[in-house]
DNA sequence: GACCAGATTGTCT
DNA sequence: GACAATCTGGTCA
C-alpha cells in the first residue's frame, strides 16, 4: 500500500460514468484518530443530473445536495432512512450536480477497526453495501463537503487493473431504475448483491 | 436460501 | 406530513 497515488481533481473532472468505471479497483483511505482503514472499491453507481430522476440534484440545488454542485472531488455524505448514511464522490464540473455513489468495498487494511465499528467479524459483511462501508470506514457528516485530495478521506490507486466490469441497473431507487448506471467488479464476492 | 416487515429522522412539499 | 441511493432480523422452506 506504500506506493498508493492519490487522485487529483482532474480525475474527477471527467464524464461521471467514466469516473464510476475507473473507480473500480481503486482504494478508499480514511485516516482517523482511531487508526487508518483502507478498502478496495468493487461497486459503484453513477448519478447524473440531467434525465436522471433518481439523482438528488435532478430538481436543482437544495440545502442537502449543495455539495454535489461543488468542485469535482468533493465528498457528499447524506443521511437516508433516518439511520444510515451514504458516501458519494462529486464528479464532472462544478455547478453540474453529478456524483458517483460508492456501494461496496473489499476490506484491505484496518480490518480489526472495521470489525469493531460494525460489530461484525465476517469480512463480507463489513463493507458490502453503501451504508455498511460508511460505518466500517468511520465516515460521518463531518466529512460532507470536504475534499478527496486534501482531507482525511482520499481515493488512490496502485498498479494496473486486470478485471472485468459488469454493468447493470441501479438498486434501491424507484425512479430511473431502468438506467444501466451500476458497475461492479466481475467475480468479486464483496459486492452488495449479485 | 428467499422473502418480508420494521426501524427512524432529516429533508422537501 | 410523506418519503427516502438501506440494513437487520424474523419467518418459512
Amino acid at each position: 500500500m506504500s506506493k498508493l497515488r492519490i487522485y487529483q481533481p482532474e480525475f474527477y473532472s471527467k464524464n461521471t460514468v467514466e469516473v464510476a468505471r475507473e473507480l473500480l479497483g481503486t482504494f478508499l483511505i480514511h485516516e482517523t484518530e482511531e487508526g487508518v482503514t483502507v478498502g478496495k472499491i468493487v461497486e459503484t453507481e453513477a448519478y447524473l443530473c440531467s434525465k436522471d430522476p433518481a439523482c438528488h440534484a435532478a430538481n436543482g440545488m437544495t440545502n442537502r445536495n449543495e455539495p454535489m454542485f461543488g468542485p469535482p472531488g468533493t465528498v457528499y455524505v447524506y443521511q437516508i432512512y433516518g439511520i444510515y448514511m451514504c458516501f458519494n464522490a462529486v464528479t464532472n464540473r462544478e455547478g453540474v450536480g453529478e456524483a458517483v455513489l460508492i456501494r461496496a468495498l473489499e476490506p484491505v487494511d484496518g480490518i480489526t477497526l472495521m470489525q469493531k465499528r460494525r460489530g461484525k467479524t465476517t469480512l463480507k459483511d463489513l463493507c458490502s453495501g453503501p451504508a455498511k462501508l460508511v460505518i466500517a470506514m468511520g465516515i460521518t457528516m463531518d466529512l460532507n463537503g470536504t475534499s478527496l485530495y486534501t482531507g482525511p478521506l482520499k481515493i488512490g490507486y496502485e498498479g494496473g487493473k486486470n478485471f472485468g466490469i459488469h454493468t447493470t441497473t441501479r438498486i434501491g431507487i424507484s425512479e430511473g431504475a431502468e438506467l444501466p448506471l451500476r458497475f461492479y467488479m466481475e467475480g468479486n464476492s464483496y459486492i452488495s448483491k449479485k
